[in-house]
DNA sequence: ACCAGGGCTTGACACGTTTCAATCCCGCGT
DNA sequence: ACGCGGGATTGAAACGTGTCAAGCCCTGGT
């Protein structure tokens, strides 16, 4: 590997490993000429700065850690688009870990990424109760909730409203006339799930008509296929006629499987899925979703982390909670409607 | 930040700070109740090794950069997916870059890549050509191109046959009785789009029909909404009755497009995409697809910069190609055939 | 001629590890 | 009693950089 350091430019430029130091740091510091020099020098002999001896000596890192449930999905794409225009502004540099919704392997992400001493972290934590993060805090790294509500008021925290998004589903669906309601979606230990669980459970509950939980292991496409079959082989009288999944992924897996089995969305079942991501709209039939500022919640998760990171002293932590809106498309309305624009 | 180092856990096991970075890195060579003993020094104290440290004085990193030309891209994901699966065996970390088809971009996550020191790099470079990467190879950075096959030999590389490909996409449709082909996609300074544009125009001349091709800027959804616009508006006798595109997403957008405007797929205009994506087989209407073994090509440019860092000495570069292979569904055939399963 | 002051440069130390030769201690064989 | 071997521990050096007090030289003012 390119093994230059500063000592070796310093020899060959004939200056203190100081004033290299300083080209590289305060060029405005060193004289026109050594510096016209040193970088001669620099370029001649290839030399790239150790960004380890650097952390080592600055003690912190350029770094900040985001932790998502899963890279795969869009939605979290989208966030970790935002999150890095952010960060990329800031001089620093998102590490994305995939946590795939295990503890385990979130676990060993938050061990090196505080080995790597990340200047700080962005996570949608896989179990919001977990006592590891509260210790991370305490230890002092600063933390940014993502997609989760701080039960706390030790750490910032940047969310969508699940509960209304769930409402906003239910609502529709119970608008649309169905009676018999469905949510698919799990595993209800995820927050995000339970609370647009519960927002649907409201919504029925208040339109008075019947809502069935059906359980899913993950929020993947196989999952939701899975959960299509067990739908589609109740009776009809007992089979639900609508409903809300807690990702889009399911609702895609679950309208795949529907299709396959000759069952016609919307006429038969009617899906209402959730996040609207740009293959929602591109389905078999298109997806009503709802939506969330998938771009935004990264944006502001990490400006409020930036914001702490700069100025400590005066800075307060804040839950932002956006507030998400439902697209409606053909997949839950009866009246075949034209798209007025793409 | 925690910042407690091995010197104070030395200070308060009341043992050297050399043990217990023995009892950190060799516990064996040190004796049970010493090693108990610091150990609960480490508990007691919230001790958390600092990685730079280790990076600067064993000067290597536990870090291979992944630079992909598009995170939001499901190919890229599953090709991350399965090189993060190796890396982690390997007891090492990657780190995801996004370089956005941007040379710019590129050049930065390069640039910190190489200061971060990492063991390799696994790279699907925007631009073949720059000499960038060359410059790289020569200072001792380890790289593996992905999916993208080496001109040169000082290097590895994992790609699959983009030729066969479009030549896979261009015959089925001419089998299919279409005589005006179109290709879609661009910018042809990617080499893969170049590579299945060729294919395509082989297939093509052998089968004597006219290809016709539409350059787009990027290869998203939305340039394929705008290529799917261009072909709509074209007089009917000169329109293509059969595209294949250099993507799925491209595929998708067209789609979109076309059914948006009241042309039927595959009726009016046949759609071959390209990845094989999730939602390619969950589209409005199910995407014929050129399939390629998107995670196995993350496994094995991982395997094999692996196996060049382990042993150097006895390393040869190789250039493994896979093949990829067509999956045909609604989207290109003109008979409507029943999915034997999901 | 001398001093003050300011612009540049230097040199040494510190950051937290790993590594390794040197040392220590203990028990065993003679 | 003595030396020896070997396991356990130590202490110091090094990795590449940033920082900062101290020193250098030169100019301008008196």
């Amino acid at each position: 590997m390119s093994t230059t350091s500063i000592k070796q430019v310093a020899q060959h430029a004939g200056v203190s490993v100081g004033t290299v130091s300083n080209v590289l740091n305060r060029p405005e510091m060193v004289a026109a000429s050594t510096r016209q020099r040193v970088q001669a020098s620099i370029r001649e002999l290839g030399f790239v700065r150790n960004e380890s001896a650097r952390a080592l000596r600055s003690g912190r890192s350029r770094t900040v850690g985001l932790v998502v449930l899963d890279v795969a999905n869009p939605f979290f794409t989208d966030v970790a688009r935002g999150a890095e225009a952010v960060t990329d502004e800031q001089g620093s540099v998102v590490s994305l870990c995939n946590s795939g919704d295990d503890p385990e392997r979130e676990r060993r992400h938050l061990e090196r990424l505080e080995e790597q001493r990340v200047q700080g972290l962005l996570i949608t934590p896989v179990d919001t109760g977990s006592p590891r993060l509260d210790q991370l805090v305490e230890r002092g790294m600063r933390v940014v909730l993502v997609d989760r509500r701080s039960g706390r008021d030790n750490r910032c925290s940047v969310a969508v409203d699940d509960v209304l998004g769930g409402r906003l589903a239910g609502s529709h669906l119970a608008e649309q006339g169905h009676r018999r309601i469905a949510f698919v979606g799990g595993p209800t230990s995820i927050r995000q799930v339970a609370d647009r669980l519960d927002g649907v459970s409201r919504a029925a509950e208040e339109a008075g008509v019947a809502l069935r939980v059906l359980e899913t292991p993950s929020l993947t496409v196989n999952a939701g296929r899975a959960a299509g079959e067990a739908i589609a082989e109740l009776p009809v009288s007992q089979r639900p006629t609508s409903v809300t999944c807690a990702n889009d992924l399911l609702a895609l897996g679950l309208l795949q499987e529907m299709t396959r089995r000759g069952l016609r969305v919307p006429q038969d079942v009617a899906i209402v899925g959730y996040d609207d991501i740009d293959y929602a709209a591109a389905a078999a039939v298109p997806l009503s979703s709802v939506r969330q500022p998938r771009e935004l919640l990264g944006r502001i998760a990490a400006e409020l982390l930036f914001e702490e990171i700069n100025s400590p002293e005066d800075h307060e932590h804040r839950q932002v909670v956006f507030e998400p809106e439902l697209a409606v498309r053909e997949s839950s309305t009866h009246r075949r409607r034209r798209r007025s624009n793409g």
